[in-house]
Order: C-alpha cells, then structure tokens, then sequence
DNA sequence: TAGCTGATTGACT
DNA sequence: GTCAATCAGCTAA
C-alpha cells in the first residue's frame, strides 16, 4: 500500500520524520528490491543555502515547484546518485532526501549491483550506496513515487522506534540547521 | 569554451 | 586522518 498524495503535501521537515519507518520499493522487470526508510533529511526552498532549490534553481525548480510525491534524483561528484522525494503543494518547494535503508528483500540483487559477494551492512547505509543497490539512476528523475516502478509504502508494523535529530551530513551551508532525522539505534544508519 | 564545484564513497597512510 | 574518481550544470569570459 502505497503513501497517498497527500502525505507529501506537507513541509519537508515533517515528511521527513513521517517517512523514517517507511519502505522504498523499486522494480527493475522482475526484479523486486525494498528496504526500510532509517535516515532521511529535508531540504527546503530558496531560504535554505544548502537545498538544490537555491543552488541549482533551473536543474530543479520544476520538480521543486511542483506538487510533492514525486522523485528527484541527482548526480552527484560525477559517481554516485542521491535519491530525494519532492514535497509540498505546488508553488511551495522541498524535498526529502534518503540517506539510509535497512534491506527487506532483493538483498541478493542489492549486493549483486554493489559488486559485493554477500549483504552487509554497507549495502544500503548511504545515499550513494542506497541508489546503487536499487538501481535509482537519472532515468527515475521526476517519477511517481505514489505509482509505477518507484514507490513508497506505508511502514508494515506499529512505529516502534526513538527518533534522532541532528545536523545535516556533508552540507557545506547551512550546517546547523537540524534537519536530518534517523531510526535511533539502527545499524543501517549512515552515521551514528 | 574553459574552469569550477559538490547532499559521496572507497582505498590508502 | 587524507585523497582521487568523474560529470552535469553553473559561472565567467
């Protein structure tokens, strides 16, 4: 069961708490992988130094600008991709990045992709790894995560976990403001 | 056209 | 702890 629309109709620093807990599937022919959202963090429009909103406006803005629930997907450092979920009603910009996952299923096809022998830990604790192990290339840039071969669903149990809440990873502006959020105690979180 | 930067990772000292 | 890999998109000219 997919997150609703409505879910990403909200300011980012709140879907992004809502989405720690949630499960990323993706679907590449026949095969299925999904993990579980451990680590995310919001970035906001023009007012934040550190969103893509305010640095690279004309790459983003349409996606940025537009109603939420749908994937923005960037190159970054000429290797590696980040996966981010756009939110917000239209005219209001934001996004979610997912920085962490804790493998479900498909853990061999993850591995397979990383070029690792068996699953580990380091399979999913990062933007960079998450999106290598998913398959998540430009191509899903600006796909709907409510439908199709990139979605979304609502966790599967009752919420038991503590949430952290500390400064964004690897930003260069912007650097206090507290906008990463993650499943305390998770091994698959990026850092502790 | 040329030059620079970066929401990262992995390999190395 | 340091450092290179590698490229899309911006900036300066």
């Amino acid at each position: 069961m997919s997150l609703p629309r409505a879910f990403y109709l909200r300011p980012a620093r709140v879907v992004a708490r809502g989405l720690l807990g949630c499960v990323l599937l993706s679907r590449r022919g026949r095969v299925l992988t999904a993990g579980r959202i451990v680590e995310t963090e919001a970035y906001l429009g023009p007012d934040d130094a550190a969103s893509h909103a305010a640095i690279r406006p004309l790459a983003a803005r349409d996606l940025f600008y537009g109603p939420g629930g749908r994937a923005y997907v960037f190159r970054i450092y000429g290797l590696h991709h980040c996966l981010n979920a756009i939110t917000g009603r239209a005219g209001h910009p934001g996004c979610v990045l997912i920085r962490a996952l804790e493998p479900i299923a498909g853990a061999r096809a993850m591995a397979r992709r990383r070029g690792q022998a068996a699953a580990s830990v380091g399979l999913t604790n990062g933007p960079g790894k998450l999106a290598e192990a998913l398959d998540v290339t430009l191509r899903d840039n600006g796909a709907d995560l409510t439908r199709g071969r990139l979605v979304i669903d609502r966790p599967p149990g009752p919420r038991g976990f503590a949430v952290g809440v500390g400064p964004r990873v690897g930003v260069t502006r912007a650097v206090d403001r507290l906008l990463r959020f993650w499943i305390r105690g998770n091994p698959y979180v990026s850092r502790p």
